[in-house]
DNA sequence: GCTCATTCGTGCGGTAGCGGACAGACTCGC
DNA sequence: GCGAGTCTGTCCGCTACCGCACGAATGAGC
């Protein structure tokens, strides 16, 4: 049962000083438009788990392209209990406010997954945005998606179980996860789901004890995906194809870019 | 226990052709820029409550900017659950994902409550995007308020109670209410928050108990605003400030038209 | 190898909300 | 005035999840 679990992989990074084509797949559609003009804007960090990228209600310093990094949205309460509004990884952009013409964030970004990513400050956003067109557009298509994706969360977090939510969680990291494993306890994933720590034990065993997950000491693998996604709610596949819808309509979206 | 409720009052309704200052905010906001053009692209029309706008995964026809009327914007899972995500009256502008680049919904736009409504074809609205600039950045804006009101629907329906939830719907209805009552049954009310109606039922009769609200066979009254607000949630008061600032903050987006 | 912080399993009583169902009350149309 | 349709109140057993709490296992640091 501690099957694959044991030194956590980490692949190479990326540099920003070209050459290598980016790994965010919203500046990826960005090449032979607009990327050569931005590169210089853009910078690569690493983010370590736990770190607040953003907090409620404050102004933006920089929008981020995520690459092996995965971040969390989360929305707090005045009580404060949390709960999960987006997962976003190398698919899509922290930092949409900016995009919609707002200074601050109405919600907290947190790293759920250490890694690469690339960021440029809100002001350089701003001022590429008055060149308009292609970033522009990308950026209007991402919104949309995300949208839908925040949507479904709704439902999904009314109507569907525990052990649902966390398979459709860790489906969704192990998605974006550059390694087999990735480092998630048992709280954290309380948090995101805006649950107890013990009712997320609960289900992880469950799903544990028919060796779809493995995990131990807050390293986390999935083992069986298909299975996996048959306990899954219908939220993981629905996020999956509005992603893949996004990607797929890159092109008409850009076309007269 | 039964005041305030009789005969509907419905107010009445603006002439398309000019003259009178449009009621829906974001038409109100363009007035002495685009309006003049984009007016004689708008016609109105009176929505029946009931009416479906949208179905989900269906081309949008028409962006609607409500007067009266009140659409809910509605989620719906495989298995049939419902959940609204969005309530959108006067302040507001049914069918976003048009101006994000969309050309479907994902969700549902259900008429909550009957009134008038401006509406526009898709296709004007997206050449009248073309020229850019007052429209466009309103819609920006307005779509950074949704993003943080559906945001706070996911942490509203993870963590309160249904009797709060049915505290902040009215509160919401009634803002939007031309009249001091509204049609409103306690199904709908069910449907909207993705509950059982036994338990509106449980929580409205609770509420006409303390004297807070008022309701016979689908009409329903809001008696004391302040106290029911302290029945509500936060996230009414959450949604408010976020149209304040939506509104405040307009001349801002709009003072380099 | 021991210590200590972290992580995980589990148990208990309590509760909110579920699914299903039915009866009473009201209203509209005829 | 009567019947049909709608709307509301209520009841049942049941489940999922809560809040709280404690002990055990693990692994990292010393």
């Amino acid at each position: 049962m501690t099957a694959k679990i044991g030194t956590r992989g980490q692949r190479g990074r990326s540099s920003a000083t070209g050459g290598v084509p980016p790994r965010n797949i919203v500046l990826a559609a960005l090449l032979g438009t607009q990327y050569k003009r931005i590169l210089p804007k853009l910078e690569h960090v690493t983010l370590r788990g736990g770190q607040t990228l953003y907090r409620a209600e404050q102004e933006i310093e920089h929008v981020y392209f995520p690459e092996e990094a995965v971040v969390a949205m989360i929305d707090s309460l005045d009580d404060g209990r949390t709960v999960e509004v987006g997962i976003i990884g190398r698919e899509g952009i922290v930092g949409l406010n900016i995009f919609l013409g707002g200074v601050v964030t109405p919600d907290k970004a947190l790293v759920q997954l250490a890694g690469g990513a690339m960021r440029m400050s809100a002001k350089d956003l701003r001022t590429e945005l008055r060149f308009g067109s292609p970033l522009q557009l990308l950026l209007l298509s991402y919104a949309r998606t995300f949208l839908a994706v925040i949507s479904q969360s709704v439902a999904c977090s009314q109507h569907h179980g525990i052990e649902q939510r966390v398979a459709r969680l860790l489906l969704t990291l192990d998605h974006y996860a550059g390694s087999a494993e990735f480092s998630m306890p048992q709280a954290s994933i309380a948090a995101l789901l805006g649950v107890r720590r013990a009712g997320v034990s609960e289900a992880a065993s469950h799903l544990r004890a028919q060796g779809l997950i493995a995990y131990r000491r807050g390293l986390t693998g999935v083992l069986e995906r298909r299975d996996l996604e048959k306990r899954s709610c219908e939220c993981y596949r629905f996020i999956r194809r509005q992603y893949a819808a996004f990607q797929s309509d890159l092109p008409r979206v850009l076309g007269r870019g």
